[in-house]
RNA sequence: GCGCGUAUAGCUCAGUGGUUAGAGCAUCCGUUUCACAUGCGGAAGGUCGUUGGUUCGGAUCCAACUACGCGCACCA
């Protein structure tokens, strides 16, 4: 690669081109070994980033690019810092999502999940997200990732399961875990579950139906509720009221006629039922909504399931059976006018919960799931996750960059409710629990015949011996296992990785996952270790297109960050997407803005060509400097601590756009046209070619964690002016 | 309903108590043997959302209001 000075004005052209030089430098830093930190000879301290993993279902979008550019810029940034900097990556083998895109392709070749069996499913979607985890590894290459490949890890790899089913039976030893008959958000399309996160509300406009209960042994008289949904009428178990109401108080206890199935419901009293709202009086529907559940549960009324999980009623709801929700609706509003039971339609505006990936409204279902639970107090510091989790913010083991995410951190910490990690799918880590189907003697039955194994498949019960044992058929949500991330993939890791490096340094990541990752791993991490996962977490915004949109690619304004890269190089790219970019503060990118850090590779190119060329007759060695040149030279000191101050508070796009200007405007439109004419007119010549070289070399150092490329390939351009440990720009010492 | 954020040049954004408020892109004018036209030189462009307060001094701190964006929770 180094080539003689002589040589310089034929070997390197006018312009700076990226397609000839990247994959060639990208090889000469995999080649030194660097990217291990254990290779680096260095006593610094570690600084460990995990990378947050990439679903490994689709290529990297323009929003990967943004946490690979930061990632990298801190990483390299505490490289030449002289830390042991420790970037391991990894991809996520991403459950419901991955399922959903995979079922999507088995769409388009008219098939479904349902025309193989789970283990041909599982193999086929294994081998789709291993093509796309190389795919993934080669573009993050290109974007210049120093990671360390050495310890990349996949959510799905074995040690990685292991972890994870050892947490998840220290949660059941615990207590935090338990086995429960609740009301889950269902999404009657995808057929699984959701935790409370993935229910998006939407405002709809709905009409409040008025329906007239009569009195089994007085038909002429009635009680009349108010609900939106009357097609789960034969759901009903109950009429509540408000036991303060003075209109119905005389009326608890007695009997009324379901006006569709026509079955016989109890008026109960429960404080929980709004006196003004409609009515006041409230059909009570265990099955098919989160209050009735638990207004039933309270009761112990009958929990009354009339829709099925395909999202169809069934024979429990009479002449309902067989139709769709929708259907249902109307189907059920023209039997309460044949019966008259029907006294008024109101227009009614109200939040409906939608499925976050496919818009289907979700239902309020009954299923056995797993839940953590994340208020119950355990271990020695009687704490609950929660608990730990606030507590850990607000003694400022972890710091949220920017820091208004904390409060609202706290908003949505204070209000969580128990976490479900069951789901109905095929893709993912399938839960490690057994049911014993005989239960044969006291003991098993008191366990009620659940078995949570970690290592091996069990062969018989533990408790009564029996064989019949069914696993569970549901998976982990993916954020159980990514939750636990940064531990379970020091732990798969070699064994000292886990002392050395945790916890690790940062977490950088999107903050529309703040809830469902940043806020797991905080629990988690502190439930397996005693110890935060992460000092601080950086929170980077969301890149939008020129209309503020969020860029995806369902809606088809993705920019692809390895075109761009193609096309103006990585550096150019990287640049784009620090510069403008403040934490927490959306970003709006254009082709326009990486187009204009193109031209700053190219200025930073021309600019060190021009130096190189001056160089001639230069010895190395420091001249005499004139009084201005000193000045010259404690100005650039100054940038030099204004630039590592911005990067030690997290403010890279000020750094950035510093090292921008200095460059451009100081060092080259003054400072070489300055030494230039020195040079030319053999004006204490020496003096300028030092100031040249030395400004030139700090400013390549420093610009390195931001466009790693062009610098390294420029400074491989200078090999005989460095020291012998400063022949990779990458391990050099920062300035 | 509760909470968060944003408002500065045509666009995207910096600027968190101190000269005349900055940058990039876009615009206009000029400019090609001399490192770079992916360049160079120059110009134009702003009531810092509104109102009030604190201060010697406010784009910056405080309050209210307006507009936009977002999150969370909901009474059927």
């Amino acid at each position: 690669m180094p080539i003689g000075v002589c040589d310089m004005r034929k070997n390197l052209s006018k312009t700076y081109e990226h397609q000839k030089t990247e994959k060639k430098i990208y090889h000469l830093w995999e080649k030194s070994g660097f990217f291990n930190p254990d290779k680096l000879q260095t006593k610094g301290p570690p600084f460990t980033i995990i990378m947050p993993p990439p679903n490994a279902n689709d290529p990297l979008h323009i929003g990967h690019a943004v946490f690979v550019t930061l990632e990298d810029l801190l990483i390299r940034y505490h490289r030449m810092k002289g830390d042991k900097a420790l970037w391991l990556p990894g991809t996520d083998h991403a459950g419901f999502e991955t399922q959903v895109v995979f079922e999507k392709k088995l769409a388009q070749e008219g098939k479904s999940r349902f025309s193989f069996t789970r283990d041909e499913f599982y193999r086929l979607v294994w081998e789709y997200t291993q093509k796309n985890k190389k795919i993934v590894k080669e573009q993050l290459k290109k974007l210049g990732a120093s990671c360390d490949w050495s310890r990349e890890k996949f959510t799905l790899d074995k040690k990685i399961i292991k972890v994870v089913y050892e947490t998840f039976a220290s949660l059941w030893k615990d207590g935090l875990l338990y086995r429960g008959q609740r009301i889950v958000n269902y999404c009657p399309k995808h057929q699984t579950a959701f935790s409370e996160l993935e229910v998006k509300y939407q405002e709809e406009k709905a009409k409040l139906y008025y329906v007239q209960y009569c009195f089994r042994n007085n038909p002429q008289k009635s009680i009349t509720v108010a609900t939106t949904r009357p097609e789960t009428i034969p759901g009903d178990v109950a009429i509540a009221v408000n036991p303060q109401d003075e209109r119905y108080k005389s009326l608890i206890g007695e009997l009324v006629i379901e006006p569709i199935t026509k079955r016989e419901i109890p008026i109960i009293a429960d404080p929980r039922v709004e006196i003004d709202f409609g009515t006041g009086a409230l059909k009570i529907t265990p099955a098919h909504d989160a209050t009735d559940f638990e207004i039933g549960k309270d009761h112990n009324l009958e929990i009354r399931q009339t829709l099925n999980f395909d999202g169809r009623f069934n024979k429990l709801s009479g002449p309902l059976n067989g139709l769709k929700v929708n259907e249902a609706r109307l189907q059920s509003i023209e039997i309460l006018k044949n019966n008259k039971a029907l006294i008024k339609e109101e227009d009614y505006t109200h939040e409906v919960g939608h499925c976050y990936k496919c818009g289907t409204i979700i239902e309020p279902m009954i299923m056995d799931q797993w839940f953590i639970d994340v208020n119950k107090k355990f271990g020695k510091r009687n704490k609950s996750l929660k608990e730990l989790a606030i507590e850990a913010i607000k003694t400022k083991k972890i710091k949220i960059i920017p820091s208004n995410f904390e409060k609202v951190f706290y908003y949505w910490m204070e209000n969580l409710k128990d976490w479900n990690i069951s789901r109905q799918i095929y893709w993912g880590i399938r839960i490690p629990v057994w049911y014993c189907q005989e239960q044969k003697n006291e003991i098993c039955k008191s366990k009620k015949g659940i078995i949570v194994a970690t290592k091996r498949t069990p062969l018989k019960c533990p408790y009564c011996g029996s064989t019949k044992l069914m696993q569970d058929p549901d998976v982990l949500d993916t954020w159980f296992s990514s939750g636990q991330w940064p531990f379970a993939t020091l732990m798969a890791n070699k064994t000292t990785d886990l002392k050395n490096y945790y916890p690790t340094s940062v977490m950088e990541t999107g903050w529309d996952i703040l809830f469902f990752w940043v806020a797991r791993m905080i629990m988690l991490g502190l439930y397996r270790l005693q110890q935060v996962p992460f000092k601080i977490v950086y929170l980077h915004g969301l890149v939008r297109d020129k209309d503020r949109q969020k860029m995806s690619k369902s809606k088809g304004n993705a920019i692809d960050p390895l075109a761009v890269t193609d096309l103006y190089g990585a550096d150019a790219l990287r640049m784009a997407l620090v510069i403008g970019n403040s934490p927490g503060q959306d970003i709006i990118i254009s082709e326009e803005k990486i187009r204009g850090y193109r031209n700053f590779s190219n200025k930073i190119w021309n600019a060190s060509r021009f130096v190189l060329m001056s160089l001639e007759g230069f010895n190395g060695k420091k001249p005499k400097l004139t009084s201005s040149d000193k000045k010259l030279l404690d100005d650039f000191e100054k940038i030099k601590e204004k630039i590592t101050r911005y990067l030690d508070n997290y403010r890279f796009s000020l750094a950035g756009e510093t090292l921008y200007h200095y460059f451009w405007h100081t060092f080259a439109d003054k400072i070489i046209e300055e030494m230039k004419i020195r040079i030319r007119e053999k004006n204490n010549e020496k003096a300028a070619q030092y100031i040249l070289l030395t400004i030139l070399s700090d400013c390549l150092k420093m610009l390195h964690p931001f466009m790693p490329f062009i610098t390294e390939a420029i400074w491989q351009q200078f090999n005989k002016y460095h020291s012998k440990k400063e022949k990779l720009l990458m391990i050099s010492l920062w300035p």
